[in-house]
DNA sequence: ATAAAAAAATGAACAGTGTTCAGTATTTTA
DNA sequence: TAAAATACTGAACACTGTTCATTTTTTTAT
């Protein structure tokens, strides 16, 4: 009998239909706006019924935190083709303001939103795999570039390090509207995305002259 | 008769009571967990008083930052008393870190969360005065840099932003907590600290050899 | 097929939130 | 001292995350 199997089955879907409903509110009214009865009534349950497939909120969250690394991580993977490192370490620099453009609530939850203290052993463990996965990429990319003479006298995870928080400063600016609101006047949405760019190939300028 | 004046002088002096309670309970409990009613109860009058005094919560948080910004310009003005450019870069990093650490929620406030998008028009106009002060000593700081054959070749204003970017997104991942869960296992605060200071060393290190 | 056991779903409640507004105190004016 | 203006508040509204006793549905055993 594959009773067992089939109940564990249709657990897991009504787990994945939950954080599809709760992902798609997150996307179009913002994750502050979204509340458990919010995804209830999508899924066309009982707001305890969420209860009884997650342990809060938070625990959505979490769930959700796995795909989006994952999401990423399939982002970078194709850009390993590319043979010249640094040329893949700029490359992975537009996919992650891409990423972080377009899948701007996810990207929130990955890397904004700071948990509420008491999570965070339980978050260590799982969670952070895809997202220790992302950040090794990195290293490992900017490694290879420093065998071939770039970034020569630096110690490679802590200019990793450099890198991830310059680049996340930027995504983090624009999502809040920080970036906006800069010296000239509030700017397009379109422009936003034009300084992003220019932000980023200044800085790849910078660090390609740290050559040899 | 200096009614008018007086009554005037009340009204400013509630307003500073109430901003000043905010902010105590804000520090102390994490700006998300401090309700209007705690406000309320911390300075001994009913919730509904505070709508007396303030449109709505958004307007206490920009109250707020006008408070956080002339701070942080506070602790960057005696740094022009540095003649070298570079060092007063550096030293305006250190700075900027060291207002993100102890006054973590009030950084938040400043640079992290983002406005509820209507109050956006509002914002514009007096909140962001001092911050663009902030903002412009560091281009200044930048294009006296530049005269010295720092950064050569590079937009002056873009790499000020560039240079933003990264110090924040330092700020930010520390302050989230992302920084603490990369790698390296569960580090105290002590460690984050001094991992925060060697990723802007290795970061002025890396822009330092951009001269010529 | 039917009764008992197990599992799944829910309605109602709790304690909290930001905010509003009709009223009550208090203070100023005439 | 009465009237007008100002300051303040209690109670309510529509929310929030979360829990739990109760009911509905499904599975098991007879």
């Amino acid at each position: 009998m594959g009773l067992k199997e089939r109940k564990e089955r249709e657990r897991q879907e009504m787990r994945g239909t939950i954080l599809k409903s709760a992902y798609r509110l997150f996307v179009d009214k913002g994750f502050d706006d979204v509340s458990i009865r919010n995804v209830a009534e999508a899924i066309e349950y009982s707001p305890a019924t969420i209860y009884l497939y997650f342990k809060d909120k938070n625990e959505i969250i979490h769930a959700l935190h796995r795909q989006g690394f994952s999401l990423l991580n399939k982002l970078f993977q194709p850009l390993f083709k590319i043979n010249n490192p640094f040329d893949r370490l700029c490359e992975m620099g537009r996919a992650y303001i891409k990423f972080a453009i377009k899948n701007s609530e996810m990207y929130k939850l990955l890397f904004i939103r700071s948990e509420p203290m008491e999570h965070l052993a339980s978050c260590q463990n799982q969670d952070w795999d895809e997202g220790d996965r992302a950040f090794d990429a990195l290293v490992q990319t900017v490694a290879q570039c420093q065998q071939l003479g770039y970034f020569k006298n630096l110690d490679t995870h802590q200019f990793s390090m450099t890198i991830w928080s310059f680049i996340h400063g930027l995504c983090a600016l624009r999502l809040s509207g920080h970036l906006g609101r800069v010296k000239e006047e509030r700017e397009s949405n379109k422009k936003l995305d034009q300084i992003m760019d220019e932000t980023l190939k200044t800085f790849t300028l910078a660090i390609e002259k740290l050559k040899k």
